[in-house]
DNA sequence: CTGTTAGCGCTTTCAT
DNA sequence: ATGAAAGCGCTAACAG
């Protein structure tokens, strides 16, 4: 790389000290007029840029934040990330994104290597599975380095979040096949040590009891989110001696594996059973049978979950408070669940 | 953030000096063995951590490399950043991805803060809209900063590029169209001014010339890569005299909203009209009626241009060269295109 | 208003 | 084999 101008190049040229060209380009009120005017004009002529990285060393800050996510290309963490970055850019923070693949190993990696780049802060999701791990998290607490937790969180004390209501989720979706006239619905889970998936399922449940419909275990099945796995999970159901008449799934892709194998069967959608997703991943919309699904507000969660981050980076490091936000699912009806004429959005 | 250890936390402790734990720890040979193991342990023991950010400052590279990007909610995308990363990240670089939205502007802010944050290069895959503007590429040259440019490339001279060859994915589809008895094909492009739109539209024309057919100009209909403009640009091209018998898509969102058009007219795929995508989405398989388009083996191209940056970081600074690498294309076959019996894959 | 000085944490000659 | 000291580029406390 080319030399670089640094401030004491442009100290030298103008016979004054660094200082003065630091306090000047920074507007320090103390320096006159004419100073600011000579230093800056220099500045823009000699190329000077500053040196973050000297900046980083000098006040312990890297202006980088780090995002931990399952995966990118999900139309859900990329939205979020979006948020993030529309959040943090303005305020000159810059986003680190990696991704865990899901795997816990990852995941750890991951905060460690963040934390040797000095990030200011960390936003995450956390993973699905691996072994239980909390030294990571326990490292990042002990360093005082802001954790923020959004959708798929973790209890820690102290450490805030930002989620939908997934049990609310998880309710509507519920009630909406109910009130379609389903009355045998099944439940593709994801793992349900992840707390937003024990919601949707517990959502999920209590609309079933609500409504005075008889709650069967044996029609719920823990899947990963890929669409092979809800296909596979969907064969087992549709083989049952009494198959259900609905199926909400916590997620989109497992849906549609679950429409894939019922169509192969020569089963009707929604006529012989409904489906409902959960996401609102782009692609539900654009099937020719679109998908019923909860949307999460992926970009407001993400700029919510940087306010956050900017609140505990500016708060007094002595006072701990933890902040919980959540926002509210909105459920979208499509073709997949909707027996009715009209079809909305 | 609570006190890090340094060096000379573990220097005092052992009453030797910063420089002798620095080596230690470093692995330099002109330290015994028997200081070199009460150093490690006693960093251990400390919880010591170097830090990045100094040695960044020290040796004037971050081990930061940024990544642009249109966007990073496309599955091409995505799995370009996901090969990068495999390739990186057991070097000990850390990987910074920045999206543009497509806008230039912020393309350009994007090239800036990623140089304010040091990184030691950057990748990049240029973007579409904007005014034609070539003094951030000018600045991240003179800086000497390597550039890597990959799928959507500019000719810059110096800089090298990572792409397929999409020459041959628009021959490879057209002609694959043309043997399915297609022959009225139109073609839905993207910015011609983008290298890889201009290739697959040069071999597009190029498959219809050898074989014979009329070029004719006016079944070629520039977009930008949303579902909707595909359903748009269908829509004229289904309203002239003579429509076309098969469309040849550069982009794969685009194909789906050709789908939507036609279907939505009561037109029938493949039987009417034929349909092919570029890049092999995911959703493509996933359609009931699965897209046929063309593979770009993304995570190979991250993976070759991580490899071309570290050629070029380790590269002595004086010798410029310049390295073109071409992947080829593949041709995925499915419902959309196949008026024959079999279907493949 | 501006200069002096020290220091952030690390590496690296140059000595010894 | 290890110590001393300088320096990467910047800021901030202390003088004046």
């Amino acid at each position: 790389m080319t030399k670089k101008t640094t401030i004491y190049d442009i100290a030298e040229k103008l016979g004054i000290t660094a200082a003065t060209v630091s306090r000047a380009l920074n507007g320090n009120p103390k320096i006159s007029e004419a100073t600011r005017q000579l230093v800056s004009d220099t500045a823009k002529e000699m190329n000077y840029e500053q040196n973050k990285l000297a900046l980083a060393l000098k006040s312990g800050k890297s202006y980088n934040v780090g995002v931990i996510v399952p995966r990118i290309d999900s139309n859900f963490f990329a939205s979020v990330i979006r948020g993030i970055e529309e959040e943090l850019y303005p305020k000159g923070y810059h986003v680190i994104i990696c991704q865990t693949h899901d795997q816990k190993s990852l995941e750890i990696e991951n905060i460690n290597s963040l934390l040797n780049a000095q990030v200011d802060g960390i936003l995450m999701s956390i993973s699905n599975s691996g072994p239980e791990e909390n030294q990571s998290f326990d490292r990042l607490i002990k360093k005082n380095v802001p954790l923020i937790f959004f959708d798929r969180k973790k209890e820690i004390e102290g450490v805030s979040s930002v989620t939908i209501d997934d049990f609310k989720g998880g309710y509507q979706a519920t009630q909406h096949l109910i009130d379609q006239g389903c009355r045998r619905i099944a439940h593709l889970s994801n793992n349900r040590k992840i707390e937003i998936f024990k919601n949707r399922y517990l959502g999920y449940k209590q609309a079933i009891i609500d409504n005075g419909l008889e709650f069967d275990e044996s029609l719920v099945i823990e899947t990963t989110s890929r669409v092979a796995e809800g296909s596979k999970s969907t064969k087992v159901l549709l083989d049952m001696e009494t198959p259900p008449d609905a199926i909400f799934s916590s997620s989109d892709f497992v849906a549609l594996g679950a429409i894939q194998e019922i169509k192969s069967r020569g089963l009707k959608i929604p006529e012989d059973i409904c489906v409902v997703g959960f996401a609102n991943e782009p692609f539900t919309r654009f099937m020719e049978l679109s998908i019923t699904s909860v949307d999460q507000s992926p970009v407001e969660m993400g700029r919510i979950a940087a306010q956050v981050f900017m609140e505990e980076v500016n708060k007094s490091k002595k006072i701990k408070t933890q902040k919980q936000v959540v926002l509210t699912p909105e459920l979208m009806i499509r073709k997949s669940s909707l027996k009715s004429e009209v079809i909305a959005h």
